[in-house]
This record gives structure tokens, C-alpha cells and sequence, in this order.
DNA sequence: GTCTATAGGCGGATAGAC
DNA sequence: GTCTATCCGCCTATAGAC
């Protein structure tokens, strides 16, 4: 399945220093922006060490995208919502994908990977699968139940799933994608999610 | 406004010729991973001749994109929209608005920009504003007018133009970022713009 | 303005001792 | 496994002739 990466290093090893220092460098700065003498820098290790680890830097950089994607889903999530009733479900999972995929250090994911997409594009199917694939799977699980059980009228789950991520993201993550602002404030948070629910409940009304 | 850029060159002439081949190269491959030399080459031009033109990597990126970004925008549609009913101006906004954003071009635009948008905000900065800002505030003035008209009881015109082209870019636009498919079939795409305008009228039913 | 040729340095990768 | 020291190529940028 994941073909990327060995099993996580123990923490405080070489290696997992290593990854900790290639992760916050790549996130930070993109890949060919970073050496790999900074890497090794960071890491309180030698370069000769950091190659015997990895043996280049493509290697490391799949490693620690590997490392990366290894995000929480929102199956736990997911489950809950599908016993409360629509308004607050759809709240609860809008309000749990804005955190996570609008997280400063997802953002930063997203751009390294979007920007290396063109020379790693097995990494960025990997990528892909491992986050955003996942998360859509479970949102459309959702969508079936809600559908099953006459809560909304939705004909095309996953459609709806897609137009669900759509409206929370909306405008403002390619704001993020694009550095012009950190994160979004609570207040801007609350009136995307609301509006994402309400339109939704209105036009999948049953 | 565009601090960016000296007039377009003219057709033909060696700058014309170097920002033709750095357009190509840069889009395709990324900052990194393209050399002054393999531009050089690409427009038939020494490399001094390039530095001439160009005084470092930087500049001509920046050049560039600024280049690139004066794409067409959505103002004649945008017009045209508002002497229609709602479902067909709000289609004729969605389908232009879906060409404009998920064309090859587009795309790589988009790869290159958030790729090194940590490197070159103001970049990141001009390229929004000439772009997708100015698309916003076209699609946002056709809300207003459709809302005066009384056609869709719309409260925040500027969140309800932020839904639309989330529900139009949906999960796909990512897919395309990643590069995990070349540009959508005219079949996905009916059936995503169909989606978004329906959902859209019924959410926004006055 | 445009070329050929080259400087100068950075960065990826390795040799060899411990 | 880890280190220090070093090789070598590539890439940005420039010098100097035409």
C-alpha cells in the first residue's frame, strides 16, 4: 500500500532527527531550495551519516513526504456526524476538514508537493491518496448515510462530497496555497463553515 | 498597479524570444530544476545576450510570470451573464470561469506560483491580484446584480461568488494541481457545472 | 547587442579514518 | 555508524572581443 516509506524510525534515532530537520526545512523553503548540508546541519549530523540514511536527496525528499502525509483522517468524525442530526453533522465535518487541510503545516504540504508535482509525480499521487483521497472516501460514506436515511435528498454522493470540500475551501485556500495570510481567523472559520452548511442544507433539501 | 513587468516585447524580438522559452521551461519544469543555459539555449540566444536582457534568474521568473499572469478575465461574461436568467448566466459564468482555471496553462501557473510562493511572496502577492482577485470581483458583481434583481435572495455577495467557484473548482481543481490528470473531460466538467448551478439556485432560491 | 569563453562557488555525493 | 575532508560537476553570472 505504501510503498513510499520504512516503518517511522524510533524517535530521538539519527534518522527520525534527520526527517524532523528535512521536514520543517522542505515545508518551509520547497525542495530545491534546501541543501542537503542544511539538512544536516539542522539535524546535528554529518552529511556522510545523512547519506548512509538516504542515499540522495530525492530519496530523503520522498521520505519525509511520506513521513508528512500520515495525517489524521476524519473517519472518527465522520462516524459521529452520522448520528447527529444533518445541520450539526455537516458542521461538525466542515469544521474538522477546514482544521485540517487549512493547518499551516498541511498548507505547507500542499505547496511543496504541488510545486514538485511536475518531477515527482508518483509523489504526488501518494501524496494524494494517503490525505485528500482518504478524507473524500469517508465525507462520501457520510453523504450515502445522510441519503439512506432521508435526511437530504442526495442523488450523487459523491458529487455532494466534492461540493461539500469545495464550499470549504472555497476562495480562501488558494489564499493560503499562495502565502497571502497565514491561517483563517476563527471569525472568517465561522462564516465560511456557515454558509457551506446552510446552502448545502438548503439545496440538497429533501 | 503591475510593477512587475516592462511592456510586452515585441513579437519576435530576443526578449520576446527569451520570455517565450523561460514561459515554457519554468511552467513546465519548475524554478529549480531549470538552468539559465537550457533557456538560453531554448530561445536560440547566447546566455550573455540573456543577462543582458534579464539581469539574474530572479528577474526573469518574476518577468515571467507577470507575463503570463495578464490572462483574459471574466468581465465581458460577467456582463453577458447579467442579461440572462439566472440558471443560464450563472452556467455561462461557471463553464468560462471552469476553462479559465483548469486549462494546462492555468495550471502550470498555478504549480510554479504556489510551488515558490515562499521564496517570492510579492510574486505570489501580484499574481493573486492580477488573476484571481480580478476574477472575484467580476463573478461578486454579478452577484450583487442578481440579488438587486431580486432573481436570487443573495445576503453576502461576496461569500456566495467565494461558493461558486469552490463548487466549481470542487475537489478536482486539486486533482489537476497534483497532476494527477492532464484536464477535465467535457463530461466531468458538465456534470460538476451542472451540479454547482443547481445546488447554487436551490441554496440561493429567493 | 551579441557572441565565446571562463570565473567562481555552491551543492550533491564519496573516500577513508575511527 | 559516524565523523572530517574532499572531489567534481553544474549553474549563475561576467569579462572581453566583435
Amino acid at each position: 500500500m505504501n510503498t513510499l516509506v520504512a516503518p517511522t524510525p524510533e524517535a530521538g534515532s539519527k534518522p527520525a532527527q534527520i526527517l524532523d530537520a528535512a521536514g520543517k526545512l522542505f515545508l518551509d523553503h520547497g525542495y530545491g531550495a534546501v541543501s542537503m548540508d542544511a539538512v544536516a546541519k539542522m539535524a546535528n549530523v554529518s552529511k556522510a551519516t545523512l547519506y548512509a540514511h538516504f542515499g540522495s536527496k530525492d530519496e530523503l525528499f520522498r521520505a519525509m513526504v511520506a513521513c508528512v502525509s500520515k495525517g489524521q483522517t476524519l473517519v472518527a468524525i465522520c462516524e459521529e456526524a452520522k448520528r447527529l442530526d444533518v445541520a450539526d453533522g455537516l458542521r461538525l465535518i466542515a469544521r474538522h476538514f477546514a482544521d485540517l487541510v487549512m493547518s499551516p503545516r498541511a498548507m505547507a504540504g500542499y505547496r511543496v508537493v504541488v510545486g514538485e508535482a511536475h518531477r515527482f509525480p508518483e509523489l504526488a499521487q501518494a501524496f494524494y491518496e494517503a490525505g485528500p483521497a482518504k478524507t473524500m472516501e469517508q465525507i462520501v460514506g457520510y453523504m450515502v448515510e445522510v441519503n439512506r436515511k432521508g435526511q437530504l435528498s442526495i442523488p450523487d454522493p459523491q458529487l455532494a462530497a466534492e461540493q461539500l470540500v469545495g464550499l470549504v475551501k472555497s476562495h480562501t485556500h488558494l489564499r493560503y496555497m499562495l502565502c497571502l495570510a497565514d491561517r483563517p481567523s476563527e471569525q472568517e472559520l465561522n462564516r465560511i463553515i456557515d454558509g457551506a452548511v446552510n446552502l448545502f442544507i438548503k439545496g440538497y433539501a429533501a
